[in-house]
Parts: C-alpha cells; structure tokens; sequence
DNA sequence: ATTTACTAGACGAGTGGTCATATATTTGCA
DNA sequence: TGCAAATATATGACCACTCGTCTAGTAAAT
C-alpha cells in the first residue's frame, strides 16, 4: 500500500515535469526524453510507470484537466453569486490563467493535444472528449440555472449555447498565442457577456 | 526563364504535396521524408527546392492561403448579393469545405500549423498573421458594407466582432476533429446568424 | 568547355522502446 | 526477532530506425 503511494507520487511527478513539456511542445515535439531530463530521471524508468508515451499522454490529460479545472469548479459552484455571474467569473478567471501564467503562448493544453492528435489517436482523442465534456457539464449546469433565474435569454438550447462559447474559447487561444496578444481573449469575453444580454 | 518556370512547376508540385501531408499530421508530425516520398521526388531535391523544412512550410501556408481563399473572395465580391448574405453564403461555404471535402478530420491548415508552431517559429507566426489579416480585412469590408445597409447591427465594431467569429470559427474546427463531427460548424453557422440579427 | 540543374547517399544526432543487471524494499517463515 | 526469498524499483547501454541537413558528385544545358 505504502509502495503504490510513492509508485503513484512519482509517476505524478513525471506526469507533472511532462506536462510542462507538452503544453509547450505538443506531442510530437515532445520526447520521451525531454520528460525524464526534464525530471531528472533515467530513461528506464518512463516505461516502469508508463506503458508507452500515447500512455503517459493520456495520463498528463487527465491529471491536467483534474488540476486545472479544480478551481473553474469552485467558482461554478458558489451559489452565494448569482449563476449568470458565476459564469461571467469562470470565463473570467480562465482568460486571467491563460495570460498572466502563461504569457499568452501556451493556450490550452487540451485543445493544443486535440487539434493535433485527434486524427491520429483514438485514445487521445477519446480522452480529450470525456473530460471536456465533463467540464462542459458543469457550466451548462450553470447556464440552465441562469435562464431558469431570467438573467440569460432562455430562447437558447443551453447545450448548443455553451458549445458554441467554448469553441470560440478555444480559438480565441490560437489566434491569442499567433498574436501574442491577450485581445482575442478580451474580445472573447466582451462577445459572451454580449450574447448573455439578449 | 523556361527552366525558371520548371523549377517553380517542381517546387509548387512539391508544395500541394506537402501540403496534405501538413495538414493531416502537423509540422512535426510530417517529416522531409514524408514530403518527397509523397511526390515521389529524391530526398536530396528537397532542399535544391527550398532552404529548410521551415521555409517550405511558410511556402505551403502562403499556397494552402491563396488557393483555399479564392472561393471564398469571389462569393464575399459577388455584388448582385446582399452584403449579409454574402457572409453567410462564405461561411456556409467555408464549412462545406471542411465537412465534405475533409471528413470532419483535418481543420483548417492555417490554424492547425499557427497552434503547433507560433510558440517556435517567429517565420511560421508571422506568415500565419499576415495570411489571416488578408482574409479579415476581406470579410470585415463586407461586414462594415452590411452594418451601413442597415442588414446588422451597427453598434459593434466591426473588426472585433469578425475576430470573435473567426475564433469562434476556428474553435468549431477543433471541436469538429475531436468529435468527427459537423455538429459545432453547424451550431457555429446558428450563431454567427444569432448575432447578426441583433 | 563551362556553367547550371539536379540527386544520391552519408552525416551525426535523436526517436520510442527494450532489457539485463543491480539495488532497495517488503514479505513469509523460523 | 532474524533472515532468506520474493517483489518492487533503478539504471543506462542498446536496438533498429528516422530526423533535418549537406557535401560531393552526375546530368543537362549553354
């Protein structure tokens, strides 16, 4: 029990080093042994705790998004804020991550991974789709309560509404990260406040 | 002249090559070999035709953009339709493109190349700038063109709003790769014409 | 004969992945 | 408790192959 603590600590160790390099570097810029220098560990070791790279990737993902997602949750969920501000607070707080951490270079590193290996992994592809839809979930949950409140227009299928954000979201990181500028993010986020009036 | 003529003949024919090759797996998922293998051209011809890996893919982009764009400019110019609908007509367009002629599978080059890349190629990042300006300055002139008819609403700016629908445009793309599926362009195409009702 | 157009194949570095061997660590039993 | 047997982890050399690039050369045109 106590060996498959640290077994698991240090893979997480490896998981984290790796998704510096992967956020950064995509996939297939992205060696197996840019991982292990970048964690100070022999190569050997990688696949004692990883069956193979597409295997550490898919672990990244998940810890990635359970990691990054943690505090979007909290603010989707204080209901002590009105569910139409709530939202507002999460597309918010995502944009701030994704400038002041990351200098707008990074973007997301979901949808970095997705765009490039959605065509060419199942298992990546199939990854990536469970856990955005999870997330997904949560803020559709939010948009429902808004409209039920009348504080969005209710006219709008939640489902096909949140969609639609969250893509724009996602582009807006590419075109941000080709700028090098925070602005397509800031018009983002003017563009769904503008689309919650209606 | 003649043989300057050839030389650009073999070096285009590398490109649209190079191309599909670029588009389905990515800058470092393709590699020179991929290339010359694809045109049936010998590896050492490569760089006679170009400088680098890197120089060739601007190229490509400079191609895919001028090729994949002269469509779409012809219906943006076409002034026997109404300006709004010559917007949607291009973006309607421009997802058939990607749904029938791609299978839901590869994007669009541009922005596939731009996520991968704009963090590790100063040439790459500002091709890609450069081709994508060209292509909004097109469809914001036709924009502005239906705000003065009075067929959208005038109190956006118009630059940013056609910024916040080429985005959102290019987030579907992904989606549409991870879910291989034509559902976000099409809820993208729904909003995009929400939006302009206002 | 000289210049220009083109190409074969080698170069060193790097790829994902494997494996034999070595060393800790835990376990079962005396 | 002591200790051997079993298991878990560590290590880096090594595999076959591919990478982007370049040099030295052949083929073709002038």
């Amino acid at each position: 029990m106590l060996k498959t603590l640290k077994h698991e600590a240090k893979a997480d160790y490896l998981l984290d080093k790796g998704i510096e390099a992967l956020w950064c570097k995509g996939y297939n810029g992205t060696s197996v042994n840019d991982i292990v220098k970048a964690a100070d560990v022999p190569k050997g070791s990688f696949y004692f705790y990883f069956d193979s790279k597409e295997d550490f990737v898919v672990k990244a993902l998940e810890r990635y998004f359970n990691q990054m997602f943690a505090p979007g949750e909290e603010i989707l969920n204080d209901k002590t804020i009105s569910a139409k501000q709530r939202l507002i607070n999460f597309y918010e707080y995502r944009n701030k991550i994704m400038i002041e951490e990351m200098c707008c270079r990074l973007g997301c590193l979901g949808s970095n991974i997705g765009n490039e290996m959605s065509e060419h992994s199942e298992k990546i592809r199939n990854t990536i789709l469970k856990l955005e839809t999870r997330v997904k979930s949560y803020i559709v949950n939010v948009f429902i309560e808004a409209q039920k409140n009348n504080e969005i227009e209710s006219k709008y299928n939640a489902e096909e509404m949140v969609d639609f954000i969250e893509d724009a979201g996602k582009g807006a990181m590419i075109t941000m990260k080709e700028k090098q500028s925070a602005l397509p993010l800031d018009i983002f986020l003017t563009f769904v406040k503008e689309l919650f009036l209606k």
